[in-house]
Order: C-alpha cells, then sequence, then structure tokens
DNA sequence: TCTGGGGTCCTAGGACCC
DNA sequence: TCTGGGGTCCTAGGACCC
C-alpha cells in the first residue's frame, strides 16, 4: 500500500495587481499598490489623460492590499499601512481594490483549471490545491498545461508548487515567483526546503516565529534538528508535533474539494474613533447597516445563523467578542440586530472604538431553499474587454 | 502619521447532564 | 459531605491565513 500523493498549489502572481494591469497597461514596470478605503478610481483630466493617484497623496486608515514587485522591491509589502508605504513609495500609483472584478477572474481561473483537473481545493480568491495523484507519474505535462490554460482564460500567470503534500506543495509554490512551476521531492527536503524561514511554513505565524528566534530556531532545518522535548516545553504536545512533523515535510491533510461555511460577517473600521456617547448615532447607524449587510449575506447563501456575535476594537487595538446564542436560527436584519444589542450590553462601552463588526455563526441551511452558490462565487462582469 | 476585512481552527473554562 | 469521570454546549480570546 503507497500512499504516496502528488498535490499542486497554485498561486496567482501578484493577483489584484495584476488584474488592475489588465486594465491600465500603461501603468506596467511602475510601482504599484492596491489598497486603502475611499481611494477614488483614476478620471480623465481636462486633456483625457488619466489622472492617477500616488502613495503620498493617500491620508488615512488604509492598509496596502497588494504590492506590484516594483513596489515590493522598495519594501512594500501586503498588510503595511498606507502611510509607511507612503514613506518608502511615494511615487508608487495608488488604485482601489475592486473585488467584483477580482471576482470575476478568480472564477475565470478556477473554471480553466478544473476543465483540466477535478479535484480542487479553493483557498480564497487566488489560489488552490490540486490534487494530481490519478494524473499519471509525470505532473510536469499536467502542470504546464494548466499554466497555459490560466494564461488563456485570464491573462495572467500563476506559480505552481508540485510536492507529495500540501504543505510542502505551497512552499514550492514560492520558490520560483513569478511564473514558476517548481516539483520539490522528498529528496529535496534538506537542500531546498530546510535553508527556508521558519516563517515560511503555512501556519508558523509572526508570534511562533518570535518565540522560535528566542530558542534560537530560525530556518526549517532548526526546527527539525530541535529536540522534540524541547519543542512541547515550550508550545504544548499538540502545536510542538505539528511543528516537528512540519519540519519534516511530513502533512497527511486531504485536498478537500467541499466545505460548508462556518459563518457570515461584516466589519468596518472608521475614520477616526466613535465614542459610544459622544458618537452614539452614529454608532448605531452603523450597527444597523452591518446587520442589514450579514442578513442580505445569509439570505442570498440560503442559510441562518443560532450565534451572533459582536466585535469591538477600541482606539488602543484591542478587540474584544460577545456571543449570543438564540433558541431558532435567524437571517432577519431586525432579529440580528436585537441580538447584536444584547451582546452591547455585555462590552464596556466607556472608551472610543475604531472598529464595530457583526458575525453570524452555527449556520443551517433554510429548509427547502435550492443549492445557493451565494455572492462569493457569482463574480458579475465589472469590466471586460 | 502605525495596524483592512473576511474567514478557519484551537484552547480553555464553566455549565450541565449522565 | 466529599469524591469520580466523560461528553456536549457555550463563551472568549488568540493565532493564523488570504
Amino acid at each position: 500500500m503507497d500512499g504516496s500523493r502528488c498535490i499542486a498549489h497554485l498561486d496567482m502572481d501578484a493577483f489584484y495587481a495584476s488584474v488592475e494591469l489588465l486594465r491600465y497597461p500603461q501603468l506596467r514596470g511602475q510601482p504599484l499598490v492596491v489598497g486603502g478605503r475611499r481611494v477614488t478610481a483614476p478620471m480623465a483630466g481636462d486633456d483625457g489623460v488619466l489622472q492617477f493617484t500616488h502613495l503620498r497623496d493617500y491620508r488615512g486608515r488604509g492598509v496596502v492590499t497588494t504590492a506590484t514587485y516594483e513596489a515590493r522591491a522598495r519594501g512594500v509589502h501586503s498588510g503595511m499601512g498606507l502611510m509607511t508605504a507612503a514613506r518608502l513609495a511615494p511615487d508608487a500609483v495608488l488604485l482601489p481594490a475592486d473585488f467584483t472584478a477580482y471576482r470575476h477572474y478568480s472564477m475565470r481561473f478556477k473554471t480553466a483549471v478544473a476543465s483540466l483537473a477535478s479535484r480542487i481545493e479553493d483557498r480564497g480568491i487566488d489560489e488552490i490545491y490540486i490534487d494530481l495523484t490519478s494524473h499519471g507519474s509525470d505532473p510536469e505535462p499536467i502542470a504546464r498545461r494548466i499554466k497555459e490554460a490560466v494564461r488563456a482564460a485570464t491573462g495572467l500567470s500563476c506559480s505552481i508548487g508540485i510536492a507529495p503534500n500540501k504543505l510542502l506543495a505551497k512552499m514550492a509554490s514560492e520558490l520560483d515567483k513569478p511564473d514558476g512551476l517548481t516539483h520539490v521531492g522528498p529528496a529535496d527536503l534538506v537542500a531546498r526546503i530546510w535553508p527556508l524561514q521558519a516563517s515560511k511554513i503555512n501556519g508558523i505565524g509572526p508570534k511562533s516565529t518570535e518565540r522560535l528566534a528566542r530558542l534560537d530556531i530560525h530556518t526549517i532545518g532548526d526546527l527539525a534538528r530541535a529536540e522534540l522535548g524541547l519543542l512541547q516545553e515550550h508550545f504544548g504536545p499538540r502545536y510542538a508535533a505539528w511543528l516537528h512533523d512540519a519540519a519534516h515535510g511530513r502533512d497527511d491533510r486531504p485536498v478537500v474539494t467541499e466545505a460548508e461555511r462556518k459563518s457570515v460577517s461584516r466589519e468596518t473600521t472608521f475614520e477616526r474613533d466613535l465614542h459610544p456617547r459622544q458618537d452614539r448615532a452614529e454608532l448605531t447607524g452603523i450597527l444597523v447597516a452591518l446587520c442589514e449587510r450579514v442578513a442580505a449575506d445569509l439570505q442570498a447563501l440560503g442559510v441562518r445563523g443560532r450565534t451572533v456575535g459582536i466585535k469591538l476594537r477600541y482606539g488602543d487595538f484591542r478587540t474584544l467578542t460577545r456571543d449570543h446564542t438564540l433558541r431558532e436560527p435567524i437571517d432577519a436584519q431586525a432579529d440580528l440586530l436585537a441580538a447584536s444589542r444584547e451582546c452591547l450590553r455585555r462590552a464596556p462601552l466607556d472608551r472610543p472604538l475604531r472598529l464595530l463588526g457583526v458575525r453570524v455563526s452555527a449556520l443551517v441551511p433554510v429548509a427547502g431553499v435550492a443549492e445557493n452558490p451565494g455572492v462569493w462565487e457569482q463574480g458579475e462582469l465589472a469590466f471586460d474587454e
């Protein structure tokens, strides 16, 4: 019984920015950043030439969603505050995120892959895993055909990593970006994977990276050579065992082709901090609007939820959540509002807030409602050639 | 000039039941 | 009156990912 598998990880290259370059090809080669809130789309000036916003002109609380390789070369990366990014690359062009367009291209590339391989796990708007185990002993020809199909369907490039499991496939796809095709086998572990930073492992984030560094564990090789007992002391039995396995390239998670939605949420960061007393009316309006959006999402998905939660973020960035579970699942805005208020009564409201969110979980399908792909995959046509 | 928005999973404690 | 487990549900927080 040989359980050896062949898994591909496909990652679209600088996806949002690349979609924007299809629309504004004149920006190719320039540093470009997608992100921000209430950034206006470029408009034509008196001379008919499009006027683009530059990073230096931005004011507000946005973050970088995607940066092109030219912007990354200046030290800009996703998640970075735009005001910080502006200091590194003041002349970079800033475009607002257009998720309708990105969903459209996402659907196109996934449909193209699905025409060649059926076992696909969705990992968000710009990446997927593909189980190629049944596609013969040499996966590279099918991987090349997938890359060609994605390019033909979208005009965009992607990078593919191939390995015996998802963990290694994900790392392999990063090894030769953009437009790469990288095959990593068990024999490549020591030479190609162990020299990488431990944070390259999907599942080791900033907190764990910091704690590992304090143990003088920096690379995946360091982690592989660490005593399991030492890891158990610092990370607990389960996470230690996972760290140890991951460093040795072991991962038996299956490619999951269907998954049910567990929760639906909407949240918003205010342009300025709002005080629960002085800005009560404005906060109420925001809460009502969030409940309205969540209700619409639930109804579009054909689900209701029994647990309603709120999320508050204070001016100092501390975050708090409160949940309330009902006897019957709900999807109506008025019911969501009532349950949210129930939660709010249990939260300290004596300090300024920067964020408010509403979430619904414990979802159940609405009886009698047919399968509904929901708002997430509907890929409206925002623009097209 | 810090720090978006939408998710998943894990842990841990308390209530409650058998 | 003190002593048990195990299982499930609920709540809260945190890490992590895209």
